[in-house]
DNA sequence: TTGTATGCGTTATCAC
DNA sequence: GTGATAACGCATACAA
């Protein structure tokens, strides 16, 4: 590989001269400069972003936070648009995208990887079991360090979160459901602590109030995010509320289980019970019967998410702050007005 | 950030020695490397990855490329679990993984980018628009940079790829089509370059003539992993041919179009007119109806090359060498016996 | 067992 | 306009 070192030497000038020449410096003499750059291109130079690195303390690099090592995000299909976003717009910005996935590392925290690999920021989108690490999300919350989290409330001087409004998405679909006559609705929810699971439930809540009915604790579940859990919370409802008309399961993934569970014991869907999603994945269109569900704006969350980060990178002084974007009902076919 | 230069006057000893005694060197007193420890921990050090890439030419980091932007192997479900695999095994052995995405340095070479940020390895999963830039992909071989491709035939002394068996896949394809009694089946192909699509056209052929089945060109058109396109090729081959009974499409999501233009048609599936995809993923058991196809062991794709990657990394004088895994016939309800 | 000196490839601060 | 030179944070050959 070419060094800076030996165009100099080939250009008979100093690797400063050189350094100005390639970065566009005004002080050269464009004759020098010509010449330079027509020697680097000879010696097919490249910069070494390693070297650059240290010295410029920015390495033009994003990382990447995914929660657990199995449910990775890259599986998850509702991340995956997400993802796709931020790529595109990283890229647009000049930056590279780096996943932390050295498991030798395992010790480390998000802020200490960061730091290690020099990042100029970081994304975080945890799924499930990445959550639990609170001291950690704190002690990147305080590190300086721009980060924007998915779904996730993360607030600090750089650091910001993009979700949807999933209270009001919540409170849609349950009055969707309420508007086709249910009044006996189950809900299989993720768990007591992630932002996104309590807003929805609330959300629930706040459809049944308003409609004057009671809240009912028997018809509610956690299935933290499992389709397995989800099967077990249908089955669980089922045994003890004879009368339940509808579902809302806070994931489409849920709510595939809640159907399949639903068709063993020989309940059609939407015909005797009706279903409800969240997400909006791709599956849930292509799903038999097509799944009526709450849309998130999956590629504008990491366009925005993307848009916060950048803007904390290039300007120390930039507070980013939290963005919620709106949600959509999106009737398919598996709800429908109750039948007894 | 606490650097070692920190350590090594808090402990009062030399750079070298907090150097040595971090990266566990025998030549230093169990005490002075205690010593060094605790304080390492005190000031929550860590070493920067930028300095010692720079030193070492070493980044514990793996090149990710993706062909086009748009398609970009994180949105297609093929790609998705060969990278999950990369993901898993990569982390394993210590790596993480930088995705190339920076748009302002379109003009570089894949190799070139590799050697400017230095990382270790690479993978290359291109997607449609990605396969045409020969010239790189020469480059590239001749680079001396380990490398590991998909479903691309790239050989070179620390270069190979990995694929599945696409010839005896389609072959076995198509003879199931024919044992159920249909002769005269059209193919839905990619393009007219591609190994993967290539070796499927002649799988195809392969079954006809070994079944005493003449070929009709008619019946075949290239669809290029679109399902766009796939839908025209199917109107055409509709059009020019009465007496199609089945079709083979050389991936799923092509056959998934295939199906919904046939229903657009007024023909059913299979009653009417049988169609097999290639891939399996994981939409077509959840495709109504369920679709016969011929499936990849995407995973072990992943672990496959990303076991030759490593390999090729850290032993300079290993040779890496091409693989090919077996495929699998999966029979749903998207084939069935001829009716007329 | 430990310290000194050098280098990795680049940018930046000065003189000249 | 240009060239020494230091610095970035670390690893290592060689001395001590």
């Amino acid at each position: 590989m070419a060094s800076i070192h030996d165009i100099a030497k080939k250009a008979g000038v100093s690797v400063s001269t050189v350094s100005r020449a390639l970065n566009n410096y005004q002080d050269v003499n464009p004759k020098t400069r010509e010449k330079i750059i027509e020697i680097a291109k000879e010696l097919n130079y490249y910069p070494s972003a390693v070297a650059r690195g240290l010295v410029m303390k920015r390495t033009q690099t994003i990382g990447l936070f995914f929660g657990d090592h199995m449910n990775s995000g890259f599986d998850h299909p509702f991340f995956m648009d997400v993802i796709s976003a931020v790529r595109e717009e990283a890229g647009d910005a000049g930056y590279d995208l780096l996943i932390f996935t050295n498991k030798h590392k395992e010790r480390a925290t998000y802020a200490t990887l960061c730091r290690e690999r020099g990042v100029d920021g970081v994304f975080l989108i945890l799924t499930g079991g990445g959550k639990k690490k609170n001291d950690q999300l704190i002690e990147l919350q305080e590190s300086g360090i721009p980060c924007v989290a998915i779904d996730l409330p993360l607030e600090g001087e750089r650091c910001t979160y993009v979700e949807s409004n999933n209270f009001l998405g919540a409170k849609k679909a349950v009055l969707h459901l309420i508007e086709l006559g249910h009044r006996n609705i189950a809900f299989i929810g993720g768990d007591e602590i992630a932002k996104t699971s309590f807003d929805r439930l609330n959300g629930y809540r706040a459809a049944l109030s308003e409609s004057g009915i009671d809240l009912n604790a028997s018809y509610i579940e956690m299935a933290y995010f499992s389709e397995e859990l989800a099967k077990e919370a249908t089955k669980k409802i089922l045994a003890r509320n004879k009368d339940v008309t509808a579902f809302f399961a806070i994931s489409d993934l849920m709510a595939f289980a809640v159907i399949e569970t639903l068709q063993e014991h020989a309940l059609r869907v939407p015909e005797d019970i009706s279903v409800i999603g969240f997400d909006d994945i791709k599956e849930a269109s292509t799903f038999e019967p097509p799944l009526t569900t709450i849309s998130q704006q999956k590629y504008a969350m990491g366009r925005a998410a993307t848009n916060q980060l950048m803007k904390s990178i290039e300007d120390i002084n930039y507070r980013p702050s939290p963005i919620t974007l709106p949600t959509e009902l999106v009737i398919r076919k598996t709800t429908d007005y109750i039948m007894r």
